[in-house]
DNA sequence: GCGCACTACGTACGTCGTACGTAACTAGGA
DNA sequence: TCCTAGTTACGTACGACGTACGTAGTGCGC
């Protein structure tokens, strides 16, 4: 395509190859794939133009036929690891199994790739992969009463409490890796500071429930007793009782993230 | 202080005033308010050493004297919004009416202040005002059974909750302030865009959780409606009562951003 | 087979965070 | 009392960043 004007334009719109011209070196599933493994890899601040290009072997500049803006890229990266849930042609039938599946598949993908939550947002919610997980995460409600609305509410709310909690889980080590000093350093001077605030006295509860806590926090346990809580919360609403299984999900297995929140 | 060499300090450690040297023209409060007033106007991203000095009056690198880093800039900055909280000085006795009104307060705060959520994180979760926050949350669940741990993690998620709402309320608008084109185009395009998508009938349930949401989306609405839900799910576990009141907040009038979630 | 739409790439500009050198200042020890 | 060491203030400079723009080469549609 020619020049990009100052034109605002969908990435999904863009054809992917021109009628006219030589024929592109790269997809842009390759400059996906490229960015995501930069971001894998060294995180999301080493996803520069700069970097992806030399992955990909190219000038920087060439990625701007693909590419009008860097936020573009981002959405090309949402999409792609959205694209890694394996969403089965149907529903079991046990919708709180499913949902718990999928919170899961979520959570993985985004252990597995951790800038996501940083890009997480209803903005980047509507690329072709969400649409398919949105439409799917609705299918497996449809035996229950309760509009759409409240449904997408459901699913809303799900997306949410899965990246909220993983990026707490992951909060501390993102930091880590864009520290000036060892990350042991930074973790031994924010201990001794949070102990010194701790040992004031003027917070005991606080102090009591970190102790309690220690030892190596059950991070699985957390999450899933938090989606517990939230399907549980639910049930009343929407009916429906799942058929046989409670609360029991599939276990998680790969997936990624498509965003959710009605953005109409 | 000398020169920062490449040292790790907790930027709650620094002495705010050294014992030898040129008395210093701004206080730290001054330099966090300086950088929460240019983030309110112009987004996060306006906020850089150079436009914070200026806004102070000072030359960029003065700013060093007070900030060893940039990330301590963000850390004063969700400390000194952290002090927005309208923090009772003993709880009421009913918690789900204080943890309502700690939560829509954070809400308010987060409205106010829409770059937080960006920031929001353990990492910060433990500066001074965070600290106070916690603790007084924890308070107000005073009365219940349960360990000081599980108490933590309902407080963790009501704080999730709230960051995960807001920041999806937030997002589009937080995303029309950096383009290079008016927001209206944006909007007009994308929309033409999932239109389409819908149209295609790939998406029939999506596509009727949307229209059913035609016109204003009631957001109050449905923040209090998960709030409530996600109180209920606590209600059993941690047992009492709370009293006379069922779920009705006291209605938020000023907050600002703990993090929390178990950090040890 | 000619022309135009497209790809490719280098250069260049304005921005960022911040390392570093230097000058002015102030409190503690002599 | 004065000296000096530690601190504040500020300018300059460097290597990143996103990306506007110019130019050269390529291959489809007429």
């Amino acid at each position: 395509m020619a020049r990009r004007p100052a034109e605002p334009e969908v990435i999904w719109d863009r054809p992917q190859r021109a009628t006219r011209g030589p024929r592109p070196a790269y997809t842009r599933a390759d400059i996906a794939a490229a960015a995501v493994r930069i971001a894998d890899e060294g995180g999301l601040d080493a996803v520069t133009m700069r970097h992806v290009a030399a992955e990909l072997g190219c000038a920087t500049m060439s990625l701007y036929n693909y590419v009008p803006r860097k936020e573009d890229l981002y959405e090309l990266m949402v999409d792609l690891v959205g694209g890694e849930y394996a969403l089965p042609d149907k529903p079991s039938g046990h919708w709180r199994a499913d949902l718990t599946d999928l919170a899961r598949q979520a959570r993985a993908m985004m252990h597995r790739h951790p800038w996501v939550p940083r890009l997480m947002s209803p903005v980047y919610g509507f690329s072709p992969n969400a649409l398919a997980y949105l439409e799917y995460a609705l299918s497996c409600l449809d035996g229950l009463e309760g509009t759409y609305g409240a449904k997408l509410e459901l699913v809303a709310m799900v997306n949410g409490l899965v990246t909220a909690y993983v990026a707490n889980e992951l909060a501390t080590a993102e930091r880590d890796r864009s520290l000036p000093w060892p990350p042991e350093r930074e973790h031994a001077v924010r201990s001794a500071y949070l102990g010194r605030a701790l040992a004031s006295g003027r917070y005991p509860r606080l102090a009591a429930s970190l102790v309690e806590n220690e030892g190596p926090i059950d991070l699985d346990g957390a999450f899933d007793r938090a989606l517990e809580r939230l399907l549980n919360s639910f049930e009343k609403t929407l009916g429906g009782t799942d058929g046989p299984g409670g609360s029991e999900g599939t276990g998680g297995s790969d997936g990624s993230g498509g965003s959710g929140g009605a953005g109409a």
